[in-house]
DNA sequence: TTGATGTATCGATGGTCATCGAATCGATGA
DNA sequence: TCATCGATTCGATGACCATCGATACATCAA
């Protein structure tokens, strides 16, 4: 997916589904959290081990929250024996900023 | 509201809750494109009468987007007479543009 | 190999939401 | 006041999804 199309362009039907499919990964409490404390490791490297307790989730709920977030592109994962690891992809979420930019709207003021 | 927390500090539950609610608004196809035929009309405004036809869907199905977009504060809604008239809010739209930034995170390169 | 532990998948459940047709509301003009 | 037409609300339906407990899978240590 080349995420995304900016919203001040005429929108077709398939890049406004592309664009929507990204943020609604985003679109739920436990994934921003996610992000936020997985973006806060100090080596941008968290352990999924470290992850259902702050959230005050199950294990497995924040398992399939993480792989969605794999899946829209926002997060790697790595494993590392036993352990999953995942960092966030800033240049993804900086896609959805821009595509968000209304900059060149006519009345944008 | 106060739309919205970065997502780069310690996000809790409220706040996430907060920018998720946003977000979800934003994560539509009907509603990304309804923003981006709004925000390319002439002079900022248009008439929700032009709006449910280049949508290729139903009337009160636009309607009940346009109510969301209005809920979220991501439109403005005015009466003139007979019709609605809608108008983007770019501010609202760049205060989740500056949520989602990561510029400040360690590894944001 | 066996036991312990971290992670993912399965199956179920309850809630939310996009969508539509029908009905209702509201403003205009005769 | 009444008929007309645009817009919203109502009610229903089907799809999707967040969540969890139970289970299965994978890796490590002994």
């Amino acid at each position: 997916m080349d995420c995304c199309p900016p919203l001040h362009s005429p929108l077709d039907e398939d890049d406004a589904v592309e664009l929507a499919t990204v943020l609604k990964a985003l679109a739920d409490p436990a994934r921003l959290r996610l992000l936020s404390i997985i973006g806060s490791a100090s080596d941008g490297w968290a352990c999924a081990c470290d992850l259902h307790e702050p959230l005050d989730r199950s294990q497995p709920t924040v398992s399939h929250h993480l792989s969605t977030l794999v899946k829209a592109g926002l997060v790697e994962r790595e494993q590392r024996g036993k352990w999953a690891w995942f960092r966030v992809r800033p240049e993804r979420i900086d896609a959805v900023r821009q595509a968000l930019d209304l900059g060149t709207l006519p009345i944008s003021g």
